[in-house]
DNA sequence: CTGAAAGCGCTTACAG
DNA sequence: CTGAAAGCGCTTACAG
């Protein structure tokens, strides 16, 4: 391959012009700059990203960690990875992608050997053992997922408090007095997955607060078994109208056990799921939804991660946690309860 | 961050004595070593990759291109990425993921740049536009997905059409006589998806050997279309007893379409479809289905890069072609026909 | 068994 | 507007 000196040498200035004619950090006459330009064209010259790196101390890489836990639905993870690595290519970045089934140790090893400029954790848990390493780790990142504790961090995460109320509101509008609300399945809330209870609470609350019943309760991640489980459900509560779903596994069995029983949304239930547009499409839900935007909330890690990174300001600013409110993407599977 | 120079220093011996004492590449007494260890110990020093990179030529990264391309079941790519990177781990490597949707720059880019050691192209088609930049970049590269010319690269799929000589026998051996074909859609084929033709071409000349009819036909890669074109199918041909499925989004719809006509499998068809065990466990099919192995794939991607990127002899070795017995994972599909 | 030095390929003050 | 030189943090022949 060929290198700088190469460059320089053909076009017939020094190592520092030729670099300073390609990054334009200093005025350059013209004619060198052609010079220099015609020799990277004849040479196909591509700085070596390694010896810019330590030359810049920038690597102009983002470190993803992405961890595919049990219970919970993985290809829902792949939409976030792609808000991800999109926006980072859009801003110049490369995307290193870490899979370990040790976070901590991994992210441990990525930022202390300087691969990276910064990094987006994904899926991030109430107490995520991940946290107090990139603490310590002197590189910034973004996390997508709220934790108990955020400070030092960027947090991005849907507002799911938010979406629970909003989920009842809707059908406690429409007249429904008695809902069940399926979450997802214990394990992932002794895991610290943490949006589950944050949802239900707040769904619990505002059922409270509007006089209607809700029945909550954890369902499996899994077919056949959250198929068989609605079934239950269906049959334990035979008063409730309205189903809302913050399982991922339950929205794609419900269309199949509806029709097992003869039944349909809206006539007979009134649905909210709460998943992405890019679920629903691939699973032909026809149910209402809050949508969760994986793709928004990588892509607004990055953004913040970045201004982190390139910006000394940056570096001072205080810490942010959004959280996006909810939106319903109507598909018309609500409407007053039967009389 | 420490360096390897505040290591020697705090273990009183010179920066090459320290880098041995870590490598082990020379012999080095026992007493020096366990000061350099102290001195890491207490420093808590992690070699600088940028650095290591630019000495030793050897960034120990490994570029995985995915692409995303419409009409493709998107979370399937999800396993072949998995696949890859849990490997690269086991050995050593770190992943660099690259979804740029212009892939021919964006591996010229990469390669260019040295980020890194050799690179896995995933969803390769017949006439990848990627291949020649790969050829051309002077760096190791392995393929998932077999395409026209496989010089110069490492190849690795399914027997695609031994997949459907497999689909076809399995079925005739039964009895059936008359069977349906679902492939993905015609927009895969033409974009270059070979495995669609050799599977459907294959299972055709095997039907014709067999005396056996076959409904060869294309279907949508998304609901509800694929739903009402199976049904659409059913009725055109009232005498088949078989269904072929090389489209993952017919086979998550078949369930549904069965049941909508009070039929079921195997009692009024018997079903083979080809997908993951990832897959079938997520939408929870019931069908016998060949495994499409795409973490044994992408694993054996990886070990033969590496085997090329790290042994002077394994960069002479030949060129190999591996194509993958495909596996029939009996779920009880299949049966004789009715009589 | 150990050290001093060169070199990997860049960038960027420092000088003119 | 341009050049010579130092330096980023490693590894590894070369010498002893």
């Amino acid at each position: 391959m060929a290198t700088i000196a190469d460059v320089a040498r053909l076009a017939g200035v020094s190592r520092s012009t030729a670099s300073y004619a390609l990054s334009g950090k200093r005025s350059i006459s013209q004619e060198v700059r052609e010079r220099v330009l015609a020799a990277v064209e004849e040479l196909g010259y591509t700085p070596n990203a390694g010896a810019r790196a330590l030359a810049t101390a920038q690597t102009r890489v983002i470190g993803l960690f992405a961890q595919f836990l049990e219970d919970e639905f993985a290809p829902a993870m792949l939409q976030y990875m792609l808000g991800v690595s999109d926006t980072a290519r859009e801003l110049g970045y490369d995307i290193l992608l870490v899979t370990d089934a040790d976070g901590p140790s991994a992210l441990r090893r990525i930022t202390d050997s300087r691969m990276v400029d910064g990094v987006v954790l994904l899926n991030v848990a109430d107490r995520d053992p991940r946290l107090p390493v990139l603490r310590a780790a002197g590189q910034p990142g973004a996390l997508v997922g709220l934790p108990e504790d955020c400070t030092g961090l960027d947090v991005f995460d849907l507002d799911f408090p938010e979406a629970g109320r909003l989920m009842v509101d809707q059908l406690a509008d429409l007249g429904h007095r008695e809902l069940i609300l399926v979450s997802q399945p214990e394990h992932v809330v002794e895991r610290g997955g943490a949006y589950v209870w944050r949802l239900r609470d707040a769904a619990q609350e505002e059922a409270a607060r509007r006089g209607v019943t809700l029945h909550a309760v954890y369902g499996s991640s899994h077919q056949p078994e959250i198929g068989n489980e609605l079934h239950q459900l269906l049959d334990a509560h035979p008063g409730a109208t309205g189903l809302l779903l913050n399982n991922e596994a339950a929205a794609a069995a419900l269309p199949t056990v509806l029709n097992a029983r003869g039944l349909s949304s809206p006539a007979h239930y009134s649905v909210i799921g709460r998943y992405s547009e890019d679920f629903a499409r691939t699973f032909s839900l026809p149910f209402s939804f809050i949508e969760s935007a994986p793709d928004r909330l990588g892509a607004m890690a990055v953004r913040q991660l970045v201004r982190r990174i390139e910006s000394a300001a940056g570096q001072r600013d205080p810490y942010v946690t959004r959280l996006i409110s909810p939106e319903l993407k109507d598909r018309g599977s609500t409407q007053p309860p039967r009389p």
